[in-house]
DNA sequence: ACGCCTGACTTGGTGAATCCAACTTACTGA
DNA sequence: TCAGTAAGTTGGATTCACCAAGTCAGGCGT
């Protein structure tokens, strides 16, 4: 079974499927370490996660169509597979974006090293939040949602 | 201890830490209920949560400082304890936004409904995304991650 | 007054997910 | 040939989530 205790990919809420995919302990850090530019299974490792998990993830995201499992050589080296995000992959951008800007916001640490987003034309920041329809930033308190 | 097996309130990545709070089972859904305007006990336990998961979220909730916990009572019932969101759980709402927009592309079903974020003041539809400092849009895959 | 109902939990036992250490496999460079 | 490293796999312990059942308090019908 690929999603025990889930809340199922079938459920009418979208947060409910996209949790099922994303929701597992683990699987949001690898994206942020894959946005990071990381795509070796040791860079991975580094992070923390028990090797088992790693490589129960690792597989999953494959199977979800997030990651792309490539042939890779480096010279002078055998070769191995490099994980890549693919479109759908890198489209979970603002869930990590979101999550970073709450994380700075509301839980301080003393060691918190802030995660920029860049503008990759110009180079200017940007902030995740809510746009209308011409493009224009609204206040997230100004925001009601409807089933 | 308040977060076992977590990824630590002061890690120095603050996806870390938002997943710290935010990332354990049933946790986010609470807080799409809450959006959706639910605030009591019953209310939360419909979308299938056990009762004591239920119990032991609301708890953490209270104790993080997303949820107020308020008494309440109308005619003719006992009184009872209401769950409000904080202005800190309010500012969540972007995160929940960012997880049902990639649902809705990401994960098909054929039960969807999709989540619909509309500007208080004129009901006009808003999406989730990158904005500069001048307040325009972005494209997500234009977009550069800095640590 | 008494028992019943409902909402809001708590408890006990079970299974699943995660963790950890140790082991394996495949290749490479000395 | 041998040590080293990357990428896993395996076995056993721990924590977390699930489920059914039980508790407790206040209100209501009789």
């Amino acid at each position: 079974m690929p999603h025990p205790r889930s809340y199922g990919l079938e459920a009418a809420c979208p947060v409910s499927r996209s949790l099922t995919v994303l929701g597992r302990r683990w699987t949001l850090l690898l994206l942020r370490e894959a946005f990071l530019g990381k795509t070796r299974f040791a860079e991975f490792s580094r992070i923390g996660i028990p090797s088992d998990v790693l490589a129960a993830r690792l597989q999953a995201l494959v199977d979800e169509g997030l990651f792309e499992r490539r042939p890779y050589q480096s010279d002078g080296e055998r070769a191995r597979d490099e994980y890549v995000l693919t479109d759908a992959g890198r489209s979970t951008l603002p869930i990590i974006a979101a999550l970073a800007a709450w994380g700075d916001e509301h839980v301080p640490s003393a060691a918190a090293e802030p995660m920029r987003f860049l503008d990759g034309e110009d180079g200017r920041p940007l902030t995740i939040g809510f746009t209308d329809g011409a493009g224009r930033a609204v206040e997230a308190s100004d925001v009601l949602i409807t089933r």
